[in-house]
DNA sequence: TGACATTAGTTTCAACACGCGACTAATTGA
DNA sequence: TCAATTAGTCGCGTGTTGAAACTAATGTCA
């Protein structure tokens, strides 16, 4: 049996592992993925940052590293979205993969070098490994909505809560109701206000909220089955 | 720059990779765990059923075939969970690991040779990337459980209602109500009544149902905090 | 045989959450 | 001073939820 589990590396055939980086930040009404140029002569021009595994390395960790590097800062929250293996060309052709989706506030500076941004409705050409992980990345996003701050890390410290919406929207893909989504916010107990109020040329000054989570809402809710059908 | 991406396999490190698999089959009101035992010297007496990854092949369908053997039949379902590099120990020493959780039904005869089923609650000294892997995969199950059939995936092709609510209390961790429970159910269509009945000593007989998903109910629900507290 | 325990399945109701439109509030600009 | 614009709230109709009480069908045992 050629697969038999060893308590040695006898019988490992060691492969090229890459950790492979689908950053987002939000840029007006839509998402942004921060792409690299890859070499001259590769089949693509662009590609999402990556690097090769290291063997003694937490990949948790080395993806941190790599997505900083591609972005000149410290993405604000950042996790696994899966592997893929060989079903799919990669632009390094490493015979797997392990993709991460990560997440940054509104951009204030350009990202260092050969970095750059795009809509994520409007990329260029990219290896098919790594456009199965930008699908993979927006479902992920949207998956841990709901049990992850993501929403929260893709603003900076003190938003207002028409931003906290826009950005909801942005991850959903769908519009949201004003009223109902202030009360829901309220009866989670997940920002508070701060002193300060934004005036943003015309209309009434929005007042700043800061994330601060403060207890445990227990609620248990019954068994959701909506999301099962077909 | 040591992990600049590249259009080659140049400055890959090759990786003894891993494949590990949580195959879960309910058991009583307790989930149980199929292990295998380790070969003569290891550390720990059992393990999860693994095998070292092959460049070339698609580690979903390695994953699966690992199962299979294990199991001594197909899993009825099976999803990544996530990969763990060397923060902590594996069986084989393997550097990379990718964490599979598969489902199979009530199982009727004993898994082969080397594997026996043991309670999730009760489970043996295991390498610590394993005993993490438990972990991650019970944390999976729950979390899809409401987006794939996972719960059905546990039972046979046909069931009673009650049945089917105690796997969702063993997966969820808690007791749901039965009017509420079937109330969600019959809403979402997921269901089918056979002719059949089944009784069980003492007791109104229950009627067996099979999973027959029937439409998607676009029920678009509002957003919701309740998760993200603490 | 008939009361009772046991398990299956339904009904009912109060409380709550949600979608939604309409409302008030505060500011800019004409 | 008034319209336009954006922020934020209120109230109502409706659907969902948890909970308990109810009916239904069977086996057990005196």
């Amino acid at each position: 049996m050629r697969d038999r589990p060893s308590p040695t590396t006898r019988g490992a055939q060691p492969t090229a592992v890459s950790l492979d980086i689908v950053v987002c930040a939000p840029h007006g009404r839509s998402l942004s993925v921060l792409l690299v140029r890859a070499a001259a002569g590769a089949r693509e021009l662009w590609m999402l940052p990556w690097a090769w595994s290291v063997p003694g390395d937490a990949p948790d960790d080395h993806a941190m590293r790599v997505a900083s590097e591609a972005l000149g800062a410290k993405p604000a929250w950042m996790t696994q979205v899966g592997a893929i293996g060989n079903s799919r060309r990669h632009p390094g052709t490493a015979a797997l993969s392990i993709g991460y989706v990560a997440v940054t506030a509104v951009r204030a500076k350009a990202p260092p070098g050969n970095s750059q941004w795009f809509p994520i409705a409007g990329l260029p050409a990219l290896a098919p490994r790594h456009a199965a992980l930008v699908t993979s990345a927006q479902l992920a996003l949207r998956e841990r909505l709901d049990t992850a701050p993501v929403a929260f890390r893709l603003l900076p410290a003190t938003f207002t809560l028409t931003d906290l919406q826009e950005v909801y929207e942005l991850l959903l893909g769908r519009r949201v109701h004003k009223a109902s989504f202030r009360r829901s916010l309220q009866a989670a107990w997940l920002v508070e206000p701060t002193d300060e109020w934004r005036s943003e040329g015309r209309g009434r000054p929005a007042q700043l909220f800061r994330y601060a989570p403060r207890k445990r809402r227990g609620g248990r809710r019954g068994v959701r089955f909506e999301l099962l059908g077909g």
